[in-house]
DNA sequence: CGAGCAATTGAGACAAGTCAAAGCTGGTGG
DNA sequence: CCACCAGCTTTGACTTGTCTCAATTGCTCG
């Protein structure tokens, strides 16, 4: 069990500085040019109506490793990843991190009836993401239910692989968990289907580690071993290629 | 980390028959006079258009240690917990068991996108609840957008529950994780206040074992080290005594 | 080319798991 | 009313998967 003082070495940054705002546009424009709406709840607003979303909208971006969502702060708005990839974390008083997920293009964020947010968000590599202020989204939200639904949709699948999660953290073994983890980023890359598939690992091993629950070392390992037993293979630091599937499947014990 | 062959010897029933179904009453009746209501979704619709509701309620019953939803069957309906407490879980291939929660009166269940349940559902003692149909309840939805917002309350409060376990499951000690349970039971449980809070906890020590990823006899010895160190009573196995709800909240790392 | 950081690898420690044996407790029947 | 059974809980002795600590290797970028 996680017993050292931190559950992490994450290099942290010495100022959260507050992300650039990079422009706020009239018109639908920036909803209406937004390659993550497809991926998004906003593809629940029509064409014509977008403008309403988009006025409401602030287009933003944060630079590698800066948080933009900082647990326990004044929860005044929520958020849409529209490009890169975040971290959604929780810390202890120690600094033991558990990552909660990452969020890619299309991620809705800060979903909370609390006043507070419940997590962090820090970007991994630059991330570019909406912002909406609270209460100008709550009108949108009354004059659009078909996006209100679409919300109660996220939320319900959020809740669903949070379960998911849960039963990985509280009984899989490290090799479970690693074998789950490559499992479902596989199923999230469809992309490029070949033979063997690619995937991608925009985040460090310190946050697959605080994501499943084990540390640097132990994941480390555990690719090594994967790789040994050719079920995969690591041509560098943050590709993997998926040799075996059906192997990693039977590892990964069950879904996700 | 979890490694035998079970995560829980828990009794499993031979049978596991339908429950059964105890009324279905025309009018307003049993939501009007529901204890459950002021605690759940249900709240969110007035009295005078209760009967809309009620019409598309079907009051149950599931006797002790049977399953109400099977992880995996088609999602055929919504649930709503009036009375007594289930336990939520999931299953490994080889019966590992995680307990994703435990559900009391007023608890809804069942929401997800997905056609198929992500969790089984299990009475613990006697429980009382009202099954919905699916489409009969999205018409009820379309009429009452109030009940559809509290929904999504109702789920984002569940998914920032789920992300504390997450941390809890990821990242703490078994100290930690027991004082994390015995802490949340308290805040559930206002009535009664006195000098030492009193809790009952409905579930077998297998239970608390699976919810918070440890092992039956972790889950003992741990309780009995809080005991000895005088933080906690514990005058029969379903009742515990809070004597120092100050050391509880220290030894629980944060919230939860 | 070398500083700086992330990742890997190795050796040893320990928290929690496993296996096994009592101890309780509630229900049943003689 | 008590003996006995069955199941849950507690306690003890030992094992082990993962963590910790400590190098070493490998990349990236100036």
């Amino acid at each position: 069990m996680p017993k050292g003082i931190l559950g992490t070495n994450e290099s942290m940054l010495p100022l959260p500085r507050r992300p650039i705002v990079v422009r706020r546009l009239h018109g639908a424009e920036p909803c209406a040019s937004c390659d993550a709406r497809p991926n998004s709840v906003c593809s629940a607003i029509d064409d014509r109506d977008l403008e309403r979303l988009a006025a409401v909208a602030v287009v933003s971006k944060a630079e590698p490793g800066r948080a933009f969502i900082n647990e326990g702060e004044r929860a005044t708005s929520f958020f849409n990843v529209t490009a890169g990839t975040a971290r959604l974390f929780k810390l202890l008083p120690d600094g033991r991190r558990q990552i909660t997920g990452f969020a890619g293009a299309g991620h809705f964020l800060g979903l909370a009836v609390s006043d507070t947010y419940a997590f962090s968000a820090e970007a991994i590599g630059l991330v570019f993401y909406c912002r909406f202020a609270r209460p100008r989204l709550r009108e949108v939200l009354d004059d659009f239910p078909a996006l209100e639904r679409r919300l109660l949709g996220v939320a319900s699948n959020e809740l669903v692989a949070a379960q998911e999660q849960m039963l990985l953290l509280g009984r899989k073994t490290a090799k479970e968990r690693v074998a789950s983890f490559l499992l479902a980023r596989s199923v999230e890359t469809p992309p490029c289907t070949g033979p063997v598939q690619r995937l991608s690992l925009p985040m460090t091993r310190s946050d697959i580690a605080d994501y499943l629950g084990l540390t640097i070392e132990t994941v480390s390992r555990t690719l090594t071993r994967l790789k040994m037993d050719r079920v995969i293979g690591i041509p560098n630091i943050s590709d993997i290629l998926i040799h075996d599937q059906h192997a990693l499947e039977a590892l990964a014990g069950c879904g996700g």
